[in-house]
DNA sequence: CTTTGGGCCTGGACGC
DNA sequence: TGCGTCCAGGCCCAAA
């Protein structure tokens, strides 16, 4: 699924129902997704408490209470589904790979049909240094992100500003759906150079990031495949997309022809879909 | 150093 | 109905 406000929505759903949970047994049926599970995974986690559910960029991060981090990603299609104590867990189906079962009846299952997710075991007071953790840039919804910040870590780059919206290092958790939706509210093109984002586009896109990504959240997400919370309940932000997906539509802020300019655009960045506004966005 | 392209997987939509 | 092709929200890594 996942982008941040996706991986955001599973977090909330998990916080309360893993936190100060114990995890009594944790079920592998298969040996790897993306990548292997590391070694002793299961021995390390159970009979430990949760003490934190958090999120760094796409990463949920199971803090546990004997200093070890389960680093947990959804990939493309990962889903998580939580079934409450006394609720029927239906059979395993092809796709169920990872299931933990909590302290007072709780179980949380893991599906990942294309099984570009992972779990990984880090360290507390080293997580940062984690191989997968340690290049990734500012939070979007911290007080780390301003418009400063962000010019910084796009000047000198070459490439486009969407494909450098697209890079962890540069801003955590922005994906695909959501470069598209961001530049758009901002009004830049998605072909723009990076380096060429001075003070005020820098600015205006620092506030088209935050405000895209809090309103999905709000939205409990989007759902365009596969994407559910924790309850199985669909988000919805993806009626609330502007450009995504939505090619030779009019934009919402426009009011030009559409039979003649032919509406929004669909291009290809890097080899994925870029969703934009020529006449808005330059 | 930065940037590009291929690869990892499965399933669904589409054209013939 | 079946088959082939293309595409999909992410990320890593080798190569240029």
């Amino acid at each position: 699924m996942p982008e941040l406000p996706e991986v955001e929505t599973v977090r909330r759903g998990l916080a309360p129902v893993m936190e100060g949970r114990k995890i009594t047994r944790v079920i592998l049926r298969r040996s790897d997704l993306r990548k292997p599970f590391p070694k002793g995974f299961q021995k390390r986690i159970e009979g430990a408490r949760v003490k934190t559910v958090a999120r760094r960029a796409k990463y949920l991060l199971l803090h546990l209470d004997t200093g070890d981090v389960v680093i947990w990603h959804l990939g493309m299609s990962g889903q998580v589904r939580i079934y409450a104590k006394g609720e029927a867990v239906p059979k395993p189906q092809k796709h169920d790979h990872v299931e933990f079962h909590l302290q007072h009846g709780a179980t949380i299952r893991f599906t990942d049909p294309r099984r570009f997710g992972l779990m990984d075991l880090g360290f507390e007071d080293t997580l940062d240094q984690h191989a997968l953790l340690k290049d990734i840039g500012p939070e979007p919804l911290s007080n780390h992100f301003s418009a400063p910040v962000l010019q910084a870590r796009l000047s000198g780059k070459r490439i486009a500003i969407k494909q450098a919206l697209m890079d962890a290092r540069v801003v955590a958790g922005v994906g695909n759906i959501y470069a598209s939706e961001a530049l758009y509210r901002a009004a830049i093109s998605p072909k723009r150079s990076a380096a060429s984002i001075g003070p005020k586009r820098a600015a205006a896109l620092v506030g088209a990031i935050v405000g895209v990504l809090s309103a999905a959240i709000r939205a409990g997400g989007s759902t365009l495949k596969d994407h559910r919370t924790t309850d199985g309940e669909l988000g919805y932000f993806q009626h609330s997309f502007a450009v995504y997906g939505r090619p030779g539509e009019a934009c919402p802020d426009c009011d030009c022809n559409v039979a003649k300019t032919g509406g929004i655009k669909n291009i290809v960045q890097g080899g994925r879909a870029t969703f934009y506004c020529p006449r808005r966005q330059r």
